[in-house]
RNA sequence: GCCUCUGUAGCUCAGUCGGUAGAGCAGUGGACUGAAAAUCCACGUGUCGUUGGUUCGAUUCCGACCGGAGGCA
């Protein structure tokens, strides 16, 4: 198997398991995360550092600024090529990460309705505040029955997202999906997940981590970002552990405060992190036990691919 | 030692003029196709501190006791 995915939430020890897989199958990783892509976003992201990475080449790191804004279909055009290039020269390639939309665009090969600059985007937000989500919902309704059933009439971002779609191509978000939905999966992977046996054990760690992070640095870090006038908008600046942080040292919190909201956001978000992960039928769930290190994770991902090379 | 206040969901608290109770936060589950660390949805039974009494019926009223806070000595 020459692609393997390893997935789960933030502080499930993805980065320690990659490197390892990497190390004794000679092969590269390929970082599949939304806010490592940026540079100069290290402790907050907790990128993998050059110790941590233990001489392995580790792509889609520090690929963009954070005043850029990124996506999926950027993280797709980029990281396939190097997928590609890594499998020519023979080796596996082990892609690792958190961000789930990404990891399963780039196995399987997802194509993205485009969004253009038309200022549509814009005359579709006027419109809803004007006129209300119910009124979008509605008009939706009568382009896309299927995706305004599906939608709640509070997902202002998706109802808008539909119609702007549908009024940039002249065909629904349904059609789209419908088509790359019938394409088989580019890529045959392997999926590994992470998930404790105790979510108690995991939230421990993303506590503490977030500490750490303090420790580390992570408050001239976001100074550093500060300083170059990255405007509070951009996608960079919504990552966990940098936003709450800017309000601490803009005044409206304390340090104590802010360190608080970043553990309970990041805990909600491994949340979200494990459903996503979880309705994918393919995967190996490797499920930590209470004080299990890398090394009796390892055997068992070690056992599974062995089991899959018969 | 005496007086006052207080004890209700994991936490902070509301409430029941006596008919066994509900908010916020936390937590849990789910959705997700060019913002995804984003965005959105759903889910609230707990010896109402313990124990007696009054009552058809007490978490609610009364007494005692046990925690907690404050005041006076």
């Amino acid at each position: 198997m020459s692609i393997i995915c390893i997935a789960g939430p933030t502080a499930s020890g993805k980065t320690a398991l990659s490197v390892a897989l990497a190390k004794e199958l000679g092969g590269e990783v390929v970082s599949c995360d939304s806010m490592q892509v940026y540079r100069g976003m290290n402790i907050g992201t907790a990128k993998p550092t050059q110790e941590e990475m233990q001489g392995i080449p580790h792509h889609m790191l520090d690929v963009a600024e954070p005043s850029e804004d990124f996506s999926v279909s950027r993280y797709c055009e980029m990281a396939t090529p190097i997928v590609e290039d890594i499998l020519a020269r023979g080796k596996p390639v082990i892609i690792a990460g958190g961000t789930g939309l990404y990891m399963d665009a780039l196995i399987r090969g997802n194509a993205f309705a485009p969004c253009p600059s038309t200022g549509m985007r814009e005359r579709l937000e006027a419109q809803a505040d004007a006129e209300g989500m119910e009124a979008m919902h509605k008009l939706l309704s009568g382009i896309d029955p299927e995706t305004s059933a599906r939608l709640h009439l509070a997902d202002r971002k998706r109802i808008l997202r539909a119609l702007e779609i549908y009024y940039e191509t002249g065909q629904t978000i349904t059609a789209h999906n419908q088509k790359t939905q019938q394409k088989p999966p580019r890529y045959q992977a392997i999926w590994f997940g992470l998930e404790d046996v105790n979510r108690e054990d995991l939230y421990r760690r993303i506590d503490s981590r977030v500490v750490t992070m303090v420790e580390n640095g992570l408050i001239p870090e976001i100074q550093g970002l500060l300083e170059k006038r990255i405007p509070q908008k951009c996608t960079a600046m919504q990552a966990i552990g940098y936003k709450e942080f800017v309000d601490a040292l803009s005044g409206l919190c304390t340090i104590q405060e802010a360190i608080t909201q970043v553990q309970q956001a990041s805990r909600r978000y491994a949340k979200r992190q494990l459903t996503w992960f979880r309705r994918n039928s393919q995967m190996h769930w490797l499920r930590r036990a209470a004080g299990e290190q890398t090394q009796e994770i390892l055997i068992r991902a070690r056992q599974i691919l062995a089991d899959f090379d018969k």
